[in-house]
DNA sequence: CTGAAAGCGCTTACAG
DNA sequence: CTGAAAGCGCTTACAG
């Protein structure tokens, strides 16, 4: 492995040209240029991009860091953030963390200087208190399906709210009168916002009837959860419910449908995520109605915003520009109009 | 962000004893050592990593490279890396690269010297040229699924050639005799050996029959071939066929099926990875009689192998352990008796 | 246009 | 046990 002063020895120039050539500097006259050139493919030499980082405290790099990496919900953020990256210039580092989880490597410390800015995915990766010292060390981050009250960090989420208010409105034109809302047993701030869209849509279409039931976030959890609550939900003679997410969703299915229902005829359900998790129930169920989420947009929004952070004039401080995306109703197999009263 | 001047400014020491008391060693008094340590904590100062990787030549990471990382098929070497590094106090960084694609960042130079060692899981993610280059910096790789005659690189695979024969030999056992090989269109050496496989099975057997066709490795884009070959497979009166993965598989179901053909009465097949893609096909099929990858086992070779590499003592050439593992054919439902000659 | 020198934030022989 | 100093491999004012 050589280093730059090998180049310059063997180009027969200094230090300080090399490194001049190396950043594509104007200022080199073309026959030392040709020289330093000629050296670096002789010698195949790469700069050290530890030794750049430390002088220039730039690394040209962003940092992600997910819960998890193989889940196919995060995939399409995933994919759009290492493309606008990209096309950037800048890479990128995907890290997996859980800040539930015990882990011997602190990932946050760990990126500290190795990545110009953060992008977080998920609650879970991140704690209030750590956003906060992060802001206060004037590091530039994104977080995303995160709200705090924190300063100078940018926050990206999903209009939640509405959402579910709008999945409300289409079970009551429908119809539907009795509608129940199946949410998560998680308390994020996501949740908190779905459930307020339940009960103001409830409320401005004049439904009286209000029930909300929580559910672990995961299908095979939640499978048995479902069974459970199914007598309930005969007795109050719903018709339609909200779930919080499609791999719940897929969970209520599966319980209706072994259970002699007819899904949408006799049932008509309403998810989240646009996500059709046909390998997970022991039945074919229709594909759920539900909220296609702007990913793609969500990440190059992300990047484009980090990177203006990162490149912001020196001395400012990080100014934050949270945004909220809109999801869109996908209306498919799993809603139709009420056909009796439950 | 405070630096480690600060700190020995603070705790009123050198800094090479802050240096010492970060880096746990023992011959610090104890009442120096908790002055530092009483000074971090006050400043909030964490060690700049770069900067110690610079002095250190040492970053205790290690980098993955995945042509992506959302495909569940990687799901579990992904997890058992990221769990057994953890298990070694590394911290692991995953890129995505595909050597097939352009790209403004290559993330071979853009990890040297950031990580300590390379794992490259998929054939796609490194060339043979970059793999010598990268030996002969003396930089410790580990490659997953790839293969070639590259000295001071461990290559870690799974016996292709020897699983696949044992397909052959289970549909030899239940009386088919004109089976067919249904392979991908990549020439990766993977598909030479599991050709073989198919090859050396068949002689075994005394089957005259052999017939190979090329499909793409995506179920989208297989869909349709397997639908043209269908027509060929009953000219040969062929009753079962040995699929390259999973997906072939599932294409290969789903023209058999839609085309009335009962899977495994009518036609038996086996097929590659263990995974049951039932969001791919439009009809339901069998779960595929297949092989079952360690991928655990491979993940933590991977890591300890790469682990002690990293350790060797100073000047100690790479020594490369390249390791086959095994895999197990799981029976499933794809496969049973032939029932007439075809 | 180019080089000598200082600096980025650490670590580590070396000397005491 | 501890500090001064050199070094890791770069970049970048500064001076010429």
């Amino acid at each position: 492995m050589y280093n730059i002063y090998d180049v310059a020895k063997k180009a027969g120039v200094s230090r300080s040209t090399v490194s001049r050539v190396i950043n594509n500097q104007e200022s080199v006259k073309d026959d030392k240029r040709e020289r330093v050139l000629e050296a670096i493919k002789e010698l195949n030499y790469t700069p050290n991009a530890t030794a750049r980082a430390l002088a220039m405290n730039k690394t040209n790099t962003i940092g992600v860091i997910a819960r998890e990496l193989t889940e196919s919900f995060n995939a399409k953020f995933i994919d759009g953030i290492h493309q606008y990256a990209d096309q950037m210039h800048y890479g990128v580092i995907f890290c997996i963390r859980s800040n539930t989880n015990v882990s011997n490597v602190n990932y946050i410390d760990f990126l500290n200087k190795k990545v110009d800015g953060l992008i977080f995915i998920g609650q879970d990766t991140v704690s209030e208190d750590e956003l906060i010292s992060l802001a206060k060390s004037q590091i530039p981050v994104v977080a995303m399906e995160i709200e705090y009250p924190v300063e100078h960090i940018t926050f990206i989420n999903v209009n939640n709210r509405d959402s579910v208010y709008k999945a409300i409105e289409h079970l009551g034109k429908l119809g539907h009168k009795r509608i129940v809302n199946i949410t998560t047993e998680d308390k994020t701030q996501e949740r908190t916002a779905r459930n307020k869209g339940y009960e103001d849509g409830l409320n401005d279409l004049g439904l009286a009837y209000k029930c909300t039931y929580e559910l672990p976030y995961n299908f095979f959890e939640a499978r048995h959860i479902a069974r459970s609550i199914l007598p309930r939900l005969i007795d109050d003679k719903v018709t339609a419910a909200f779930c919080y997410n499609n791999e719940i969703g897929a969970a209520l299915c599966e319980a209706l449908i072994t259970n002699g229902y007819d899904i949408p005829k006799d049932f008509s359900i309403v998810g989240f995520d646009d996500m059709h998790y046909t390998n997970l129930s022991e039945v074919p169920y229709p594909r759920l109605t539900s909220f296609l989420q702007p990913q793609r947009d969500m990440a190059f929004y992300a990047i484009s915003t980090l990177i203006q952070i990162i490149n912001r004039k020196k001395g400012d401080a990080i100014t934050s520009k949270s945004k909220e995306f809109k999801c869109k109703l996908m209306i498919h197999e799993s809603t139709t109009i009420v056909s009796n009263e439950g």
